[in-house]
DNA sequence: TTAAACATTATAATTATTCTAAACTATTGA
DNA sequence: TCAATAGTTTAGAATAATTATAATGTTTAA
């Protein structure tokens, strides 16, 4: 259980200001074990049911992209119906189950380094993720 | 060239009635050289542009939807901000250009085979794919 | 040729996201 | 401490992408 008071720290080494809003919004981020998949839509249901508390979409909107931008979250392509934010900001890759939509984290050690041999002239990598889409075996899949 | 008549049978195929709008639009995505990476606007806009003709919006979605359900598109994941088709529908990999937005295949070939060591329980993998984030050297990127 | 099934269309509706402008809050430094 | 200001939150409006609707039109198979 982190306190707030390192929410607090964080934010302001981001320099973002530590509002009452911004810590509520880390607590459900980060005060947790396991890595957190989430769309925007979800972490406001989850910070009114969590907390017990409103805070207006546009800023969850808001903080999500202050947080990705200073690198507190990762946005996560997978489909373009939804965004997907993941509080895991190390390089890894991800398992996506087309049967219950769920994303989950695929350690780096999971996969054999990617080596990549042909890359576009001028132009620099700034990263490699890799998607694997899985389903049930029974399950038809396009 | 392909004729139109192929479009025809590959419709038929599909089970797909073989309607003039669809036609058009297979010859726009698939009377050419080079894959074609898409958004549902650009495919609408250069339908009125080539063919100088105007398709319904609505008919466009519908019809790039049955054909990635058919396989005849594939659907790309980038950002969420939009929707990018790509005609190149066989197992392959992507650069992404962050600078110009733009979608560039990475043959298979391009990037040594990857051997995933762990999958999850009960599920199987349906596909494996790789985005490559490239930006200009001096672009500072996230 | 005709009826049924399927498609197309314009437009309305929906959904996700961003913008706006006013009210509010945190920070700074006198 | 306190006011000025710079940054933040908010509700609601605006926008953009996509999907639904319902009327009209087309294709197909008998």
């Amino acid at each position: 259980m982190i306190k707030n008071a390192n929410f607090i720290d964080k934010l302001r080494n981001a320099g973002l200001r530590p509002t009452k809003q911004r810590v509520k919004i880390c607590e459900v981020l980060f005060n947790r074990e396991k890595t957190f998949h989430f769309t925007i839509n979800d972490l406001a249901k989850k910070i009114s049911e969590d907390l017990n508390e409103k805070i207006s979409l546009a800023t969850v909107y808001n903080t999500v992209h202050h947080f990705e931008k200073k690198g507190y979250l990762k946005e996560i392509a997978i489909n373009s119906d939804k965004s997907y934010f993941d509080t895991n900001t190390s390089a890894h890759h991800h398992f996506y189950d087309e049967d219950t939509h769920e994303l989950i984290d695929c350690d780096q050690n999971d996969i054999d380094s990617i080596n990549i041999k042909k890359n576009i002239t001028g132009k620099k990598i700034n990263s490699v993720e890799v998607l694997i889409k899985v389903a049930s075996d029974n399950h038809n899949q396009n």
